[in-house]
DNA sequence: CTAAAGTACTTGGCCATACATAGTACTTTA
DNA sequence: TAAAGTACTATGTATGGCCAAGTACTTTAG
């Protein structure tokens, strides 16, 4: 039991949050997002990023479509579907819940049950 | 993939961070943790915290002692040891940058990196 | 024209944790 | 002594993040 594996346990699911936040302001492609979480210090690589894509994809909370490059292979660019968008909502609300929650077990001394 | 689903991959490792905060105010035994966490809006249920307990004394983060009870069988006592201690200050620092990046991706409309 | 390097995406297998469910063991109460 | 309640244990499942290769296309270098 070490801490990085805790620290990849803490990530599950926040991940797929932040993603979707990110599809939502515009349509980007892998790197694009890669950079982005990179840039929040949120380190993720490629092995997981890719197959989550394909994973909201398939759940059609996400759509894509090629555009070419001019410096290499052709992108896909993703955009949330409307279904996407209902789910961000919804994980909004889980992620504000969870967080209150944490704050108030982490920032307390003693509870009065 | 539903909502249900994410919320609990959300909750991975971050309720092992409750529940050292918990006991790292004070000895308690599983059914006050379970007070406090769903005072919180944390819902957990027993087949997730006792295998989690067991998990982390199996890992030197716990001790315990057995108290008698005068309704009912003994309970078991935990506190945090040293190591313990240690780690939980370890998962303060990754909670805290985690929701400071979630926060920096959540909280903007565009991004430039 | 071909080989190397770079970019973008894919796939298969591993592991840890939350959860459901059923079960054990002890104590009090009826 | 049987039933109900409390505390803890054990087993199996599903999911998502990660590692490690691998595919495919494009540009660049010799």
């Amino acid at each position: 039991m070490n801490l990085e594996n805790t620290q990849v346990q803490m990530r599950k699911g926040i991940l797929e949050y932040c993603i979707l936040h990110i599809i939502a302001r515009g349509e980007v492609y892998a790197s694009d997002m890669l950079d982005e979480l990179t840039a929040a210090k949120m380190i993720v690589v490629e092995g997981t990023l890719y197959p989550l894509l394909t994973r909201l994809k398939n759940a059609g909370l996400l759509e894509y479509k090629w555009v070419e490059s001019k410096s290499g292979p052709p992108r896909k660019y993703y955009k949330l579907t409307e279904i996407g968008s209902d789910f961000l909502k919804g994980l909004t609300d889980t992620w504000d819940e969870l967080t209150r929650s944490t704050d108030m077990i982490t920032n307390q001394t003693k509870t009065n049950v």
